[in-house]
DNA sequence: ATGGTGGGCCACCCA
């Protein structure tokens, strides 16, 4: 069967739930991941994706701040929530995705939204930024001792770094702003390594395209300017490469009224 | 070089 995943981080899924039942309408993906959904679980618009025939939801919710929630079209089991650098945030979720036509164990999805960072990209001197790091680190490691990606899984969501110089408007300029500095960036490398893992939009858009999912609220026309980053990532294990259909990029939501500021990643895999 | 715009929520925090 084809499966089509997507992810998006909402900025809040209730002032945007008209947006996520457009795109579930519009684009029909099997699962939908989500970030920034800033409500508690309780809040969540539950009834609107069940009407839109995603019967499957799994939430990791809090009040006013992050949160993380995966609505399918098929079963969701086992699912899971971490809590990283043991603060409590709302940051993680993991589900078994259990195709129909999959006589295994299914497919491991995981959905992250990574501390974004703050500005200055110094540990030392920016608490924000060291949570960043101390993130990724806990990742990694968590990836190497359990062999998450050893089996079919996906790893997605909103990872607030821009690993490539075709992922940011202007690489030079960006080394210094946090999503794009080299500290960070290779942080995420080793999270990717530690699966390893593939980088689906990659593996379809050459590295000599530039490719964005998240531009700034505060451009007068993002349009325009176009300075974005990519920051929204899917990533499959090794054994799924092979699976991998397509994969791409929904820019013309940023487009849309009262628009998230970042925009849906779609993959398809063919399993 | 700076400040620009959004969200949650009731004083600011966060992106």
């Amino acid at each position: 069967m084809r499966l089509t995943l997507a992810t998006w981080n909402i900025n809040s899924v209730r002032l945007r739930i008209g947006l996520v039942a457009r795109f579930l309408k519009n684009e029909a993906p099997d699962v939908l991941c989500l970030q920034e959904t800033k409500c508690r679980d309780n809040e969540f618009p539950l009834s609107v994706f069940h009407k839109l025939g995603y019967g499957y939801v799994a939430l990791n919710g809090q009040k006013g701040y992050h949160g993380v929630a995966v609505a399918s079209k098929i079963p969701l089991e086992a699912i899971s929530r971490r809590s990283f650098c043991g603060n409590g945030d709302a940051r993680h979720i993991c589900v078994t995705l259990a195709p129909a036509s999959d006589a295994g164990r299914g497919i491991a999805l995981h959905n992250f939204y990574v501390p974004a960072g703050g500005d200055e990209p110094d540990p030392a001197s920016n608490p924000k930024f060291a949570h960043k790091l101390a993130f990724l680190d806990e990742m990694a490691a968590w990836m190497a001792s359990d062999g998450l990606a050893a089996f079919p899984a996906i790893l997605t969501g909103d990872l607030n770094i821009a690993p490539f110089e075709t992922d940011v408007w202007n690489h030079k300029a960006l080394l210094t702003v946090v999503s794009h500095t080299p500290v960070e960036v290779e942080k995420l490398g080793g999270v990717r390594a530690a699966g390893p893992w593939v980088d689906a939009l990659r593996h379809f858009v050459p590295i000599e395209e530039r490719l964005y999912t998240w531009w700034s609220y505060r451009a007068q026309d993002w349009r325009r300017s176009d300075r974005g980053r990519r920051l929204d990532h899917i990533w499959v294990s090794e054994c799924l490469k092979p699976h991998l259909r397509a994969a791409r990029v929904l820019r013309e939501s940023r487009g849309w009224n009262q628009p998230s500021d970042h925009v849906p990643v779609i993959a398809e895999l063919e399993v």
